[in-house]
DNA sequence: AACTTAAGTAAGTACCGTTCACATATGTAA
DNA sequence: TTACATATGTGAACGGTACTTACTTAAGTT
């Protein structure tokens, strides 16, 4: 036993018992503690109360543990999502701007996580767990949006607006954390701004040719 | 001198003459190697071909190191989207999109500075160096959006109209160098893609309240 | 030619990722 | 219960990395 008790959690014998979960939870902490790119696996093993040979009892390395905080983030984004949604009558607009309103409020929630979980890692498209993961995030909107339109969700005209929607939304949240927006009352009523792109994307238009 | 020769530039004397800008493009190329945290001092070093405290001698830390090259970054994309301008007649959706294009291939082409340049520091909204220099980038496209609009670049629609177009762009390019677009034929002709959107938010998309 | 300063070096410190040999707890079967 | 296999922990070690320090050498400057 270190001379330093673990921050999180409680090990109260030899074995941890819980020794996974927690080391994703304080790698999670220290990624928005400190940026993607600021944690160590010693760090995380210190606030878990292990020492620093114990992690690869359950990761194969560093990016194993860090693939697992980005699934984690993953699938919150999409309960987030999916929470915002129910409120609101199905095949609404305000049910789709809902639903982006609670991806921009997650980057903002948890930046660093937000960031992990779109692009630190380069080789994410080689992954089929991520890739999964991201896909089920895009079909959450993209069943929305055919339910607004009234079409089939296989319908090339749902994709190309649910990835417009997307794009923007996106691009959104990144100039939010990057505080490129931060000056001043730019884009002031961010709900309003969200209402005119979604009516714009989805009304206006004019179809793209395949 | 160590055993290695250097991989760059040529140490001609004890006094290397360039060293600043050659260890700047080490790291260009080792961010596109490696991904933007994937490259060390020590590599950098190497490959400019001197010791692993030369570089102290002109930067103060890792982080100023990476900062040089978002800046060199910076300017580049400003430079790449100034000359895809050039080539268009003012005030010209083309033109517009054209700049919208030269942004996506800029990403493509070089997507560990991409990423650098947009987020992976966390701490970019408190550097006036960097702020100015995405100001300055925003501003080409604003210049182009008023022209286009025929009304004054501080007018806030424009603002409005170009924050949704790099929204939009900055969006897609992320989505892009993730791989989240790599699905088979999605998004087929990026050109035309991208012609819809800017006319949409151009041409159709009702004003904004302020 | 003497002095200052800019720009390099080697060696050292502290930390990190990872592995290894080993220790201890847990589960299963006799 | 006992014996053994397995899962999960430890400390010590290795090489790599960021950065500092004391020292050296080249390049102005007057």
């Amino acid at each position: 036993m270190t001379a330093n008790e673990p921050s999180i959690g409680v090990k109260t014998s030899y074995h941890h018992g819980d020794l996974k979960a927690q080391l994703v939870e304080a790698v999670r902490q220290l990624v928005e503690e400190k940026g993607p790119d600021g944690f160590s696996v010693s760090e995380a093993s210190r606030r878990a109360g292990v020492s620093t040979a114990a992690p690869y009892k359950h990761f194969r390395d560093k990016s194993e543990i860090l693939k697992a905080v980005i699934i984690d983030g993953m699938e919150r984004l999409e309960q987030h999502m999916v929470e915002a949604a129910e409120a609101l009558p199905q095949g609404s607009l305000a049910r789709i701007d809902a639903i982006g309103q609670s991806y921009i409020d997650f980057a903002r929630a948890e930046p660093g996580v937000f960031r992990l979980v779109f692009g630190l890692a380069e080789d994410h498209d080689e992954d089929p767990d991520l890739m999964a993961r991201g896909q089920s995030c895009f079909e959450v909107i993209l069943a929305e949006v055919a339910a607004y339109l009234g079409v089939q969700p296989d319908d090339p005209v749902v994709f190309q607006r649910t990835y417009m929607l997307w794009t923007f939304v996106h691009g959104h949240s990144f100039l939010v954390i990057d505080g490129k927006t931060a000056k001043k009352g730019q884009v002031v009523d961010e709900a309003a701004y969200l209402a005119a792109v979604s009516r714009g994307v989805l009304d206006s238009v004019r179809a793209v040719p395949d």
